[in-house]
DNA sequence: CCCATTGACATACGTCACGTATGCGAACAC
DNA sequence: GTGTTCGCATACGTGACGTATGTCAATGGG
């Protein structure tokens, strides 16, 4: 195949800059996260990062990029293994609502990301985790499960309302004891959109 | 009274400042407003800056508790003027996201003041949009009128997906479609929360 | 097999904003 | 009326971002 060991090699230093890019945003913040030390860690300098990004927002989108897909993946994993597509959307709030608990996750993806990159409905990665939850609801609608709502706007409340949840238990004296309490009230909320409550 | 005349004219300065970063966060984000052009929009210096707020981030946190403080009231306003304790959370949330869609609030409050302070709910100025859904919550809770959730994380829950709701709305090609939708969707969640659904 | 070219990355520099230290001048105390 | 306080301006140091320029290895034709 030799797909040319350029490629190759400039694949392994993008990977290389996410992944201490990843790390420094989690750590530190977006706004503190230095460039210069971000890229040391990863045995490199700000040339390759500006080569391979254009500039620290890039960078930035990058690595949000790379946590939403593996919060979609896991959503998804989670809400295939529900016993109905209604219990599926269930749990699969809930998971993100676990999923935001961690601190990388809260940092980039909650707070610098929308600040830095703006609404992340435009993002250019289009927010995976948003389309996986409109699917869902979608779905869920043509069933006759869940009233008529628009699906966009539906699966916007439903992840809004998780990570939301996901900031309060964090935020709480006592997380632990919190989270099911988050949990419980989002469950709640949710039901709000079934055709036949009970 | 004669407070004094120094205390009156610091007063007269907090307030200038607070005025032109309010403008300047605004327009150009917190991060791009130049604390020297903001403070010579005042007719000051970053001497002054520093003097009564300590840093930037004083700064903000002072414009967001004054943002805050103009929208628990109007909510509250607006809640007070609904026929049912019940009508008027609904009013509230759809308050909510109709102030949500101010670029202002949405810059200032949704998207820099988490990434810069923190959560909100350990704000200093302890969130007064916040206090006022909870206590609504907690008094329809008592009346019987919602399931026996957990008023912080309900009202918490709200209020998240009343603001994402507007951040959606926001960004949608066309807001004004929007906006309907999004306030559909959100009374729709709310009646999970009735214990008598209907 | 050799050489020219491309392109990934390093290095050095300019610019700019934040925060601090110092100084002045007006309001208060006595 | 003098000394002191304190609100605010001014000058400076530091550190970060982004860019312009250089270098060296990998490719590909002759």
């Amino acid at each position: 195949m030799a797909v040319g060991r350029r490629a190759e090699k400039m694949e392994a230093t993008r990977a290389s800059l996410v992944a201490a890019a990843r790390k420094a945003f989690a750590e530190k913040g977006y706004a503190e996260a230095s460039m210069d030390d971000l890229t040391a860690a990863a045995g490199l300098t700000r040339g390759a990062l500006y080569h391979n990004f254009g500039d620290k927002r890039g960078l930035l989108a990058a690595v949000v990029h790379q946590i939403d897909a593996e919060m979609a993946a896991r959503a998804q994993a989670i809400a295939a293994r529900a016993g109905t597509p209604w219990e599926g959307l269930l749990a699969e709030g809930a998971a993100y609502i676990e999923m935001a608990l961690e601190p990388e996750v809260q940092r980039i993806v909650l707070l610098d990301g929308p600040a830095v990159l703006g609404d992340p409905s435009q993002w250019p990665s289009q927010n995976a985790c948003l389309e996986t939850t409109r699917r869902t609801v979608e779905r869920l609608i043509a069933d006759g499960v869940l009233k008529p709502v628009d699906s966009a706007a539906t699966a916007w409340l439903i992840n809004g309302a998780a990570l939301n949840a996901a900031l309060w238990t964090a935020a709480s004296p006592s997380p632990e004891q919190a989270l099911p309490k988050a949990i419980e009230a989002f469950r709640c909320l949710a039901q709000g959109l079934l055709a036949k409550p009970g």
